[in-house]
Parts: C-alpha cells; structure tokens; sequence
DNA sequence: TTCTTACATGTAAGCGCATACATTTTGATT
DNA sequence: AATCAAAATGTATGCGCTTACATGTAAGAA
C-alpha cells in the first residue's frame, strides 16, 4: 500500500555516497564536508526522501514519540489539556500518540500496554482518574509497571512511585477559598456536587469539609454537604429537583457540567441567581461561559500545568541527571461571573 | 530506556523450537501443532512477551495504524468525532495516532506529512476546514498526495481524487429546513451567522440562501443576511449588539458556540427567546444544553458518520477491491428545544 | 619529501521480526 | 515394512537505518 520506495541507498547512489553519509547528513553529524552535505541535500529536496522511522526505531529504540492517555477525549478539558501539550511537544519534535482509556481499571492497564508497545520515550497520563483516591493500592500497579519503562507524568494526579511525576493543582485550597468566601457573603447552607471518587475530586472535598468546619459545622454534616451526581447537566438537575429537603443556597460543583446542572436546577426552582443561591464550577472552560447566567469557575491552569509537565519531560528525555522533583503544584484561580455576588 | 530485553529470539530459546514457530504461534498461523503452540504460549505468558513494532513494521510495512487528523482537538466536535471514530478503530484491532494541524495550510501539510511518516494504513481528516471551499484548488493538493500512499477519508469534506473518500452531512438540506421551518412560523427576518468559509460552512449557506429565495428575497438580500462572526461566545455577541441597524427575528448558526453568542445578544437586547426571537445552533453540542434557555440544534449524527466511516476504511484495508463510493451522505435531524417556537 | 594527524568517508554488523523455501516428522496407505 | 503426501518445524534472507570501526585523504610538521 505504501509506496514511499526511495530509501537511504537510493539517495547514496544518486549521491554518490555511501549510506553512512547521508544518514549523517540526515541527522545533521558534524562530521561532514559542507560540500557532501550540500551534495546529498540537493538530491533529497529533488526526489523527496524521508527516513523509514521503523528502521530508525529498530536500531535506536526511540521513535521521539509521547503517549498520552486520556479516561475520553470527548471532554472539554481533556481535549485542551491535550491540545496544549500537543502543541508544546511539537515544539521540541516529539509526535504525540493518544489514548482513550475510559475509566475502567482493564481499559487502562490495556491502552497503556498498547501505547508502550509503541515505543513512546515517555508517557502522560491526564486527569486524577488516574491516581485512584490516591492510596497505593493495585488500581495504579500498571503505572508503576509503566514507569520502569519509561518516566511517566500525571496532570492532576498523584501516584508515588519511581519515575514517576506529578502536576496537581492546589484543588483542595481553591474549594476551600471557595466555599470561605461564600461562607463570608452570609451563605448559611452550601453543598458541594461531584461525580467522582478520584484524587482530584477527593481534594475538592476536603476543601469543602474543611472551610465548613471552620464555621463550626460538625464533621458529619459537613460531610453530609457532599452531593454525589452523575457528569451530566438533566440528571444533575433532576437529581436535585427530586431531593425534596434539599434547602441550600450555595452551590460549588466539581466541575461545571455539574454547576451548570445546578444553575437549571435554581431556575427551575424560580430561584434568583446569585441573590438565592450562588453557585461555582470549575475548571473554567467553554461551557462555564455558555450558561445563561454565566458561571462562576475555578481556573486550574490547564495551558500552564500541560506547558511546565512537557518542560519536565524534557528536562528527563534530553538525558538530564539533575533530579526533578516528583511533584509540583500549581495554584488555582476562581473566575467570578453572574452565579456569585 | 526501555528495557523490554525479551525478544523472539529468547523465547524461541526458553521453548525449545524455533524463531519461525515462535513467530507463527504470535500471528496465529494454523500450521503449529497444539502441543507446541502451548508450549510457547506458556513461555510467553511466563516471561511476558511483546514483539517489537518496530521490527514488525519494518517487515511488514504497516503498523495497523490509522491517522487522524484534525484543525483542533480541542474543540467539542472533533473531540467527539475522535472519541467515535478511536472506540470504533480499536474493535478492528487498529491503533491511532493523533495530529493537531491548525487551521492554516502549512500546519495541513506538515502534519499529514508526520502521520504519513509513522507508516499509518489510513488517514482520516475530521473536519470540513480541510475540504477547502470544495473546489479545486491547490490547497487540497497535499490531500491528493497523501492519497497516492494511503487512502484519505474525509469527514465531512469533500475532495475528488483517487483513493479519497469522503462522507458528509447533509447540511445544505437541513439548513433550508431549519430556515423554511422558521419561514413558516412568520419569521420576516432571519440571518444566518457563520465563522467560516469552509466546505461544510458553505453548504449552510446555500441551504439558507436558497430558502430565503425561496419565499421571494432578491439573491442579494439573501446573500446581506449572512453575518460572518468569530468562533467565541463574547465576541459573537458584541458584535451583533454593535450592529445597529439589525433587525431580526430570527437567526441560525454554523455551530452552537455562534448560537449561544446570538442567544446572549438576544438576552442583552431584553428580548425574549423564542417569542420575539428563534435560534438554531449547529452539531447539538453539549454546549446546546448548557444554555439557558436550551438551544434548539441541529444534529448531524457524528457517531454514525464516524462507525461508517471506520467500516469502509476497514473494507480498503482487509483487502476488498470492491469498489466503495467515493461520497457518502448523512441527513441531519433538527433537535427543538427552547430558543424554537 | 615523508611522516603524522585530524578529518572525511566507507564498510559491515546488527536491531527483531515475518516469511519463502528447505527440511524433517507424522501418519495414512499399501 | 515401505512409500508418499501432508503437516510441522527450521533456516536464512531482507526490511532500512545507525554507528562502531576501518579506511582513505589532505594538510601540516619535520
């Protein structure tokens, strides 16, 4: 099918050269007359040779390749999570080969499989769905395997282990300034919404908890704050509208598909928004400012956090002994809109 | 860096036959016996062997692999159509691998030149941007190219040539549709509002040319009721709110974030959707729904543009020389919703 | 001029696999 | 037991490239 005949001898013979030479030349070796080079160039801009990166990879190993694994593509800050570290590795001439895992423990031990098959030089892993809650146990043993591979990145996440490294926002501070300075503006009930059990969502949680017990709400009512919803805008809004003595009037979602679930639920209640009820998303993407009222979100600095992970990366690939460290943190940033005062 | 040491070789040794056997047990070949078979297959699970790509596609020339491209994955629709179209690829035992190529001819060029490079059996183009305005030009040339190495599937985009096909959407149809249906309900005024001067983009714009001629307009009143707007919320908004002198009651869009950023004109002029005002969105997003009021869209049935497309890659690739269309349609169906009548 | 060196280029081995072809084994038939 | 076809297995080659090492060459030193 594929029909890219000219090879290496092909451009030494029509070089003149040996194939030692244009492999050289092709890999820009300083050992070469600018007279060869100039020779050897001038045949392949005629006929159009590049290199077959399977021979490449056989002999080297390497195919400057990145795998990126992702639960779904089909998510708006996956996608521009990716979109971003796409665009950074190119920059630094590393393809990049994606993954769709979905959420399932077997799916990601099998797309991992898959994308180290393929030779990749390092792998990400983005999104905390990734780190189970967090605790070591067997749900993340494929990424430890994955790791004596190759050095292996999680934004958002967090698995300890060796060549391992880790981008995580500061999820659990923004929740609780958050819910604080809702607390602040007199809001007496507040519950916090989410679809998830992974590390991230955990830190949202203990930021809630927290900020709660600081205005001295028991520790089970502060837990009782704590809504569990499916990732999508009816259900969410339904699922509210059902809970009969669900009486708050403040609302911070895990992310904002789900706060925007809670804006249908308030305008479906005729509930004034943000005189009501004030609610706060997060991640701070499109659909936050689709809504009418247009939400308040938690920016977690995904372009930053994607730019500093491809640094690292970097940093290891380019044969750099100095030591990274395992993890970094970067702060969030609530992005006030029409859903708070 | 990568240490999986276990080759063929080894574990032709560790079972005692030879690489051929070891070979033909890994591809399935029927002419192993069982007894062998299993012998090796212990081995394997044993030791746990992967051969290695590299040295297979070297061979072989192929990696069953296809490539997609795609302007910007982070963008609601190609982010959906590549979830679609990898679950679908990965039934058929086909891995795939990812290029963001920007919307500018350059950035085409140069990744279907990467994806070509990695040996893909495929490439798919998601996305009309890279149909050009259907004629044509030298700016599909690059398409043709590729084609001459791997057949190119388009979704949604049409260019002629050897070994291209394209599957498309109805959307000259469903626009008339969605303008007629408006027509019909009394709307006097109604434009059309569009980023983009792409293949699909413009068949909307027939569809809504040919149904405001179709109640009488002029060809050149036709043509004045089509705003060009940019891809963002705000800015669609804004610019419509300093159009002084527009009146309209009515307005369909090329995609749902143009939709919303005519619904929050809307809601900035005070009017009330749909009474005073129908909007019609494109793609039936998530974003659709995350607008208040919910955006009535039209859906044009990703999902199974996408499987079908995958089955007649699938039919180029195993073999078959029956002969497949080179162009496919889709009907799109009109989701109602709040900002419609 | 002759020897030395550094630099330029060539030679050949191997990376791990699939497979055409050669060889051996099996088992059925006589 | 002898024969032969079929089935199972092995041998050896090539896929296109990089690179260690060998060889060649030109410039400078003696």
């Amino acid at each position: 099918m594929n029909k890219d005949a000219v090879n290496i001898y092909d451009i030494a013979r029509m070089s003149g050269v040996s194939i030692a030479t244009v492999s050289r030349v092709m890999n820009g070796s300083e050992k070469v007359s600018e007279k060869t080079r100039k020779k050897v160039m001038d045949v392949i801009g005629k006929v159009g040779y590049t290199p077959n990166v399977f021979a490449q990879g056989l002999g080297l190993n390497t195919m400057h390749t990145v795998g990126i694994l992702v639960p779904t593509i089909a998510d708006q800050y996956m996608s521009s999570a990716v979109a971003y570290l796409e665009t950074e590795l190119i920059k630094h001439g590393y393809d990049c080969i994606l993954g769709n895992s979905g959420f399932d423990l077997e799916g990601k031990q099998k797309k991992t499989e898959m994308l180290l098959s393929k030779h990749i030089d390092s792998l990400i892993l983005v999104g905390s769905t990734y780190a189970g809650d967090g605790s070591d146990t067997n749900a993340t043993e494929y990424i430890r395997a994955a790791a004596k591979r190759v050095p292996v990145f999680i934004i958002n996440g967090n698995v300890n282990g060796e060549n391992i490294y880790a981008s995580v926002c500061e999820d659990e501070k923004a929740v609780y300034e958050a819910a604080t300075s809702m607390l602040r503006r007199g809001r007496k009930n507040i519950v916090f919404l989410t679809d998830s059990h992974s590390y991230s969502a955990n830190k949202k949680k203990n930021g809630y908890e927290r900020a709660m017990k600081s205005v001295g709400k028991a520790a089970k009512e502060a837990k009782d704050g704590i809504i569990y919803v499916e990732n999508h805008i009816h259900r969410v809004r339904d699922q509210l509208l059902a809970m009969e003595n669900l009486k708050c009037d403040g609302i911070i979602a895990s992310n904002d598909m789900i706060a925007i679930g809670a804006v249908k639920y308030a305008l479906a209640k005729g509930m004034d928004i943000p005189e009501d009820i004030e609610i706060i998303g997060y991640n701070n993407s499109t659909l936050a400012i689709s809504c009418a009222p247009e939400v308040t979100s938690i920016d977690n600095h995904t372009e930053e956090i994607c730019k500093d992970t491809v640094d690292r990366i970097m940093k290891i690939l380019d044969g750099g002994e100095e030591k990274l460290s395992h993890k970094i943190s970067v702060p969030c940033t609530l992005i006030a809109r029409e859903t708070t005062m």
